[in-house]
This record gives C-alpha cells, sequence and structure tokens, in this order.
RNA sequence: GCGCGUGUAGCUCAGCUGGUAGUAGCGCCAGAUUGUGGUUCUGGAUGUCGAGGGUUCGAAUCCCUCCACGCGCCCCA
C-alpha cells in the first residue's frame, strides 16, 4: 500500500478544524491591522532562494527540494515565502502604488530536514510582511501582529525574544571581533563549537551546552557593536513595543539563520514543543530587495509563524472536536417527513447551523447515531409533530427535550449559535 | 545527514530466556416487543505480529536491510 511520503501527512477531522480555527483567526487578525493576503507561487527559480536566503544557509545548501525543469531551468519548492514576496512586490511595481505594502500569508513551505515533532518536510507558516518602510515603528506594529495572532488562535504563555544583529556596516565588525575571541576560548568549549568558531562563529552563541554557557556569556556581544543609527533604531522598536505593554526578553544571542535579516530580529518561543520550541520567528530585511537584483529598494520586516507548531501549542486547551462539533442531527420518520425534513434543513444551514438528516428512520438507532457523532441536538419529526405543527428538540447533554414550534425553533438554535461562533 | 529508541487488531497495549497471537481495555457491528442516545446485558467481526531477507525442525520473539514514527544532534517554523 502506498503511503504518504516521509515527513509530510494528512491532517483529518477533527484536527482540521483547529488548522481552519487558526487560519479564520489569523485572517481577521490582518484584517485589523489592514494586512492583505498575497498568493505566491508554491515554486520559484532557485536562485531566487539561493539570493534570498543565502547561499551558505542550511536551508539552501542541504534543505531545497530542487530539480531542473524541462528546458533546463533550476526549480526549487519555497523553503520560506519573504523571498516569494519580496519578488512579487518588485515584479508588480508595489512601490510605486501608494502607501506600505502590508501583506500576509499562509501556505505549505518545503525543506528537506530530517523529520521529529514539530518539524515536517511540508509544513505551514502563517506570515506576515511590512514592506517599505525603515520605520522603527513598523518594527513594533509588525511584532504586535505577530502576537496577536498568537493570542487569538489562544497561544498562551508565549515568550518573545527580541535582539538587534546590525546592518552591513556594523555586523561585519562584530563577527570579525567574536571570531578573533573565539580564537582564544575555543579550545575550552565542546566540539560543535571548535567547529563552529571557524565556519560560521554566529552559531556558537546559539550553543545549549550547559559547560559552555560560561564562556559564551563572557563573548562579545552585538549589541555592543552597534553603529549609531541602528542602535537608535532598537532603542525605538524597545519603546514602541512598551508603549504598547509588549513585554520582551533581550537575547543579544538570537542569531536567526537566514541572511537576509538586518537589524532588528525576534522569536516567540513556547514550552511543551519539545526541542522544536520555536513557534514563530522574524526579523528586517533592508537590503533583501538589493540582494535578489532589484534597482528598486524595498526595506521590510516580516515574520513567519510554524502553524504546525502553532497547532501543536493549542491542541491541549483548544479541542477539535468542539470546533467541528455539529448542531443538529434531524430524525424524521416517514416519508412526508423526511421531505419536511429536508426543508428544514436548508432553512437551519442558511441560519448558521450545521444540519446532518438522519439515513436511518428507526429513532433508536438514529438516536444512537446523534450521540455517537457528539450533536448537540436532536431534532425529532414524525407524523405526531408535523400534526401538532411542532418539532422536538432534545438537547443531547441534558436530556432534556421540548416541543417548538418553527420561530422557537430558530430562536433556540441561533442563541446556541452565538455562542458558537465567538469561540 | 548522524546517534539512540520504538513498530502486535481502528486505538492503547500484553505476549517471560524462539514453539506457531490475547476471554485484555476502549472502539466497531448485531441483538435485549417496532417514536428516543449516553450507563447495563448478550453475541460477533477484525490482525499477511511495519516490509523484505536470513538463522532454525520451528520466529511476533534472534540477525541483516529497508520503511515509518519518537527523542536528541545539526538547523529551523
Amino acid at each position: 500500500m502506498i503511503k504518504a511520503i516521509r515527513g509530510t501527512r494528512d491532517i483529518l477531522p477533527p484536527a482540521s478544524a483547529l488548522w481552519n480555527h487558526v487560519e479564520s483567526a489569523t485572517r481577521e487578525v490582518c484584517r485589523g491591522f489592514n494586512y492583505h493576503e498575497i498568493r505566491t507561487p508554491i515554486f520559484e527559480e532557485t536562485a531566487l532562494f539561493a539570493r534570498g536566503v543565502g547561499e551558505d544557509t542550511d536551508i539552501v545548501s542541504k534543505e531545497m527540494y530542487t530539480w531542473e525543469d524541462r528546458d533546463g531551468t533550476s526549480i526549487t519548492l519555497r523553503p520560506e515565502n519573504t523571498a516569494s514576496v519580496i519578488r512579487a512586490y518588485i515584479e508588480h511595481r508595489l512601490d510605486q502604488i501608494p502607501g506600505l505594502k502590508r501583506l500576509y500569508y499562509i501556505g505549505p513551505m518545503f525543506r528537506r530536514e530530517r523529520p521529529q515533532k514539530g518539524r515536517y518536510r511540508q509544513f505551514s507558516q502563517i506570515g506576515a510582511e511590512c514592506i517599505g518602510s525603515e520605520s522603527p515603528l513598523i518594527d513594533a506594529e509588525v511584532i504586535e501582529l505577530s502576537l496577536e495572532i498568537l493570542s487569538r488562535c489562544g497561544v498562551q504563555n508565549p515568550h518573545l525574544l527580541l535582539n538587534s544583529v546590525g546592518c552591513k556596516e556594523c555586523r561585519p565588525k562584530f563577527v570579525q571581533a567574536l571570531r578573533e575571541r573565539l580564537q582564544d576560548v575555543k579550545g575550552q568549549m565542546c566540539q560543535d563549537c571548535q567547529r563552529r568558531a571557524d565556519t560560521n562563529p554566529l552559531r556558537v552563541l546559539d550553543c545549549k551546552v550547559p559547560e559552555d554557557q560560561n564562556i559564551i556569556d563572557s563573548l562579545p556581544s552585538i549589541l555592543e557593536y552597534l553603529c549609531e543609527p541602528c542602535a537608535k533604531h532598537f532603542e525605538t522598536v524597545k519603546g514602541h513595543l512598551e508603549a504598547r505593554g509588549i513585554d520582551y526578553e533581550i537575547r543579544s544571542r538570537l542569531v536567526r539563520g537566514l541572511d537576509y535579516y538586518t537589524r532588528t530580529t525576534f522569536e516567540v518561543t513556547h514550552g511543551a514543543l519539545g526541542a522544536q520550541n520555536s513557534i514563530l520567528g522574524g526579523g528586517r530585511y533592508d537590503g533583501l530587495a538589493e540582494s535578489l537584483g532589484s534597482r528598486v529598494a524595498a526595506p521590510g520586516i516580516g515574520f513567519s509563524i510554524g502553524e504546525d507548531r502553532l497547532v501543536m501549542a493549542i491542541e491541549e486547551h483548544v479541542k477539535g472536536e468542539e470546533l467541528a462539533r455539529l448542531d443538529v442531527f434531524l430524525i424524521a420518520m416517514g416519508d412526508p417527513a423526511l421531505k419536511h425534513a429536508a426543508v428544514l434543513a436548508q432553512e437551519l444551514r442558511r441560519g448558521g447551523a450545521s444540519v446532518e438528516l438522519s439515513a436511518d428512520q428507526k429513532v433508536k438507532r438514529a438516536m444512537e447515531t446523534a450521540n455517537k457523532l457528539g450533536a448537540r441536538y436532536a431534532l425529532i419529526l414524525g407524523d405526531n409533530e408535523i400534526a401538532a405543527g411542532v418539532y422536538a428538540l432534545k438537547n443531547m447533554a441534558t436530556a432534556t427535550q421540548e416541543s417548538l414550534t418553527r420561530e422557537q425553533l430558530s430562536a433556540a438554535l441561533s442563541r446556541r449559535q452565538d455562542v458558537v461562533h465567538h469561540d
């Protein structure tokens, strides 16, 4: 039997209801911030990611799904979406349209890594980008948006980590200083760090080996090397976050894996996600457009949320079963009742209720089914009801049943709907 | 890509040092006088023991390879 390939998975009901919940909450929040959806292709020319994300990153050097198209073009399934968004921005000259471009996206990304909990080869990201401004006010807005999405989706206790990685003026000076310092101390560090000290000194800062922490604490901090404009930018971002009542922790060791980041970088972690505790990552990318070969500047900042991890973070207390619960299981007995019931089902659905018409006319069997489906109500329609012009509505949880007129029925169900929709 | 671990009915698992799978729990199906479920009772179905190969008279149990999943590393969402 053929199975889903490694690192991919099916999302079935009722779990899929959680994904819908997350996505509709996202869309609502984005609309509130005036961010609008952009849909870019799932595959692009390989060069876009190589140049955008960076040749030396792990993503580009070993994690992309790349193949040669029939005309010889190298094509890659997108491993992330920011490069595509910037490409679209430039391609469609969105800089010529008034106002900043506030965009969001939801969709699958592909990276060929070893799958484990919270890491898949096809995974979904929810992201947003604000393009066209270098203002630190925008940094705060984007961070606020990201946290608001998490909050509205039901994530509890997110922890925001904040840093600045400087710009192309000041970061090289820091890397140089770090490299020099590491030459003196790397002998006392773990094997990995000894290797990183030469290959990618910034990565040393991310080391989690307990014995290395004291040494890492003694290493130079990027924040001490920020140039005047970068330092000022960072201070202003912090001020705007505080004005918004957003708590953050400065984590000068926070280095992100994509080459395009400049100045502000941030990450949100969440407990109980295992080794992949990062639920959201983002940062500013003022030089990205230029590195894609654009003559048009497109400074911006954005983030992406791991949707799989977001769902994982909320599934303890947000239940798909509840979100997907059937409102009404409609039991009709006899042919006239069945036809009457079909029309009633139409009306109730138009009123916003979910309604399943029982395929079984035996009340006992149908009630069993209603119970197994977890329906909120069983609605019974037989000769007695038709003769009396009423409907028998049974609350499955309380086992209470009442005879209602058509109007009373609508009222009873719409009251219920309000509750449902607020969750 | 590397290391460790796991893989038995739909799900959770039992199966001791190899002898040919379990009255297991939950679920599922059918019944207990035909307009009422969830608790009860009775009966029933279901597994190529992850896949392939090897050792053996004989393997779910030992060995090899592969696959999937979990944990960690690397890295990231």
